[in-house]
DNA sequence: TCGTCATTTCGCGAATTGACGATATGATTT
DNA sequence: AAATCATATCGTCAATTCGCGAAATGACGA
C-alpha cells in the first residue's frame, strides 16, 4: 500500500516544452507548483510550525498536537511530502516525518529563477 | 472606487506575536501567504509568463493574450498584486501592470527567512 | 494465524475558489 | 452634462479543497 513515496519522482527541475537553449519563459516544474500549494494553505503552514528545530514527529503526534483528525493529518502530511517540504521514513509501524532542508532550499532555488525570468 | 491598492499595506514583514528576540517559530507575514496563494494557481502561473523581460500590460490586453474575461483578467491581476508580485498604475483610463521584481525578491526572502526557522 | 496498533485510502457534506456575464465606478472627450 | 471606454465589483454556478468518520492496508507480537 502507501509506502512513504519520496526520494525519486522525476528529478526534472523544470518542464518547459522547448529546446534547451531557450530563454524565454520557462513554466513551474510540478514539485514546485506542488510547494506552492502546499504552502499557500495556513493550516498546513500551522503544521510546519511543529517541525522547528529538526523535530521528528509520527502522524498521530501532528494529529493531536495540531489538534486535527488523524487522518486529516495523514493527508495534510503527504501533501507537504510532495511539495518537497517534508521527508518521512517509517520506524516499525509509525511513519516519522521531518522537515526536508535540502528539498526546500532546492525548490526555493527552482522558485527564484523562474521569478526572474518571468519578472 | 478600487483605486490600485498598492504600494502600502503595513510593512509589518512578520507577524509573530512574541518579544524582539525570539528565536522559534515565526508565522508568515500575511503579504508572503498572499504571495503563495497567489502563484500557487496554474493559470495565475499562466498570466505571469506574459510579464516576462518587464513587459507592461493593460487588464484587456492581458484578458486577451491568456484567452480569459476581461473580469476574471481584473480579479486575478488584484490577486498578483495583493501577493506583491505585480504593482500596477493608473495611465489616464487604462491601468497598467508589471512585474514588481523589488516586492517579489522582497517575499522571496522573507519566505526563505521562514523556512530556515521552521525547518 | 489472529488481534492490535498506526497509517493510508475512501466517501461524503461544507466551505472555498474560479470563471463568467451583468452592472457599477472612474476617467476622458465632446 | 452626456457618451464612451477601461476597469472594478457583484451575483451566480461549477469545480476544487477541507476536514471528518469509516473502512482498508501494513507491521508487529501473542
Amino acid at each position: 500500500m502507501g509506502e512513504p513515496t519520496n526520494s525519486q519522482e522525476v528529478a526534472a527541475s523544470l518542464t518547459g516544452a522547448r529546446g534547451p537553449e531557450s530563454p524565454g519563459p520557462v513554466e513551474l516544474s510540478e514539485r514546485t507548483h506542488d510547494f506552492l500549494k502546499a504552502l499557500a494553505s495556513s493550516s498546513r503552514q500551522r503544521i510546519m510550525l511543529l517541525f522547528a528545530q529538526g523535530a521528528e514527529l509520527s502522524v498521530s503526534e501532528v494529529a493531536e498536537r495540531a489538534g486535527i483528525g488523524q487522518s486529516t493529518a495523514s493527508e495534510q502530511l503527504a501533501l507537504l511530502r510532495r511539495g518537497g517540504i517534508l521527508d518521512s521514513r517509517r520506524e516499525g509501524k509509525i511513519v516519522l516525518y521531518r522537515a526536508d532542508r535540502d528539498g526546500v532550499l532546492s525548490v526555493l532555488d527552482d522558485l527564484r529563477s523562474y521569478l526572474l525570468t518571468c519578472c
